[in-house]
DNA sequence: GGTAGGATGGGCT
DNA sequence: GCCCATCCTACCC
């Protein structure tokens, strides 16, 4: 894993959400054995932005993400899944990113068994298979990136271009620009072939 | 190649 | 009770 550089610090994660979904493009996650580059992400701000988990304010669910910059929000969704998120803003000020796909690194049989699928394209390309293929669940809401077996790295990307796009599947606040895609990657969500 | 629809459970109104 | 920041299978070109 030292190839992919040291941990990122609480100060990368304690700025603008947009900034830090921008920015978070690039590094590497890592869980235990398994790695990948990140290559989608979604900003969702605060309070103003109805399609973010923290526009209703603070609940048992929510709290991390009003929390300390630079932890990780999973969540439960649709019966199945889980979601992760890194907190970002400084303590106080709500707003996460959620991580939508990632570029398979180390790890690669382990995500295989865990996805029950065998081509590389099908393990992280989706917020739900990415948690599922890292080991990741409910069980690290909370946990800190900065520190522990989930943390995510500097990664040391060479230069890309950077994609914007609406987010995927939500209703509320559908046009706002909040997507933030690695130009040409074949590893994000949603491909098929 | 493509898409329609079912699975499934926690959080909040 | 209803809504979800989803994924997979079955089935149809």
């Amino acid at each position: 894993m030292q190839a992919f550089g040291s941990i990122l610090p609480r100060s990368f994660y304690s700025r603008a959400t947009t900034e830090v979904a921008r920015d978070l493009l690039g590094r590497v996650v890592v869980h235990g054995e398994c790695a990948g580059r990140i290559v989608e992400t979604e900003a969702y701000l605060g309070v103003d932005d109805l399609a973010a988990h923290s526009a209703r304010g603070i609940t048992p669910r929510t709290r991390v993400l009003f929390g300390p910059p630079g932890h990780a929000y999973v969540y439960f969704i649709y019966g199945m899944y889980e979601c992760l998120n890194v907190v970002a803003e400084p303590d106080g000020i709500p707003g996460g990113v959620l991580i939508r796909a990632l570029e398979p690194l180390a790890g690669i049989e382990v995500m295989r068994k865990r996805r029950n699928r065998e081509r590389v394209l099908d393990l992280c390309s989706g917020p739900g298979k990415l948690t599922q293929a890292m080991g990741i669940t409910r069980a690290q809401n909370g946990a800190d990136l900065t520190k522990g077996p989930l943390r995510i790295l500097d990664g040391k990307p060479a230069p890309f271009e950077v994609e914007i796009t609406p987010r995927i599947g939500i209703s509320e606040c559908a046009d706002w620009p909040l997507r933030f895609v690695v130009a040409g990657s074949k590893f994000v969500s949603g491909k098929r072939a």
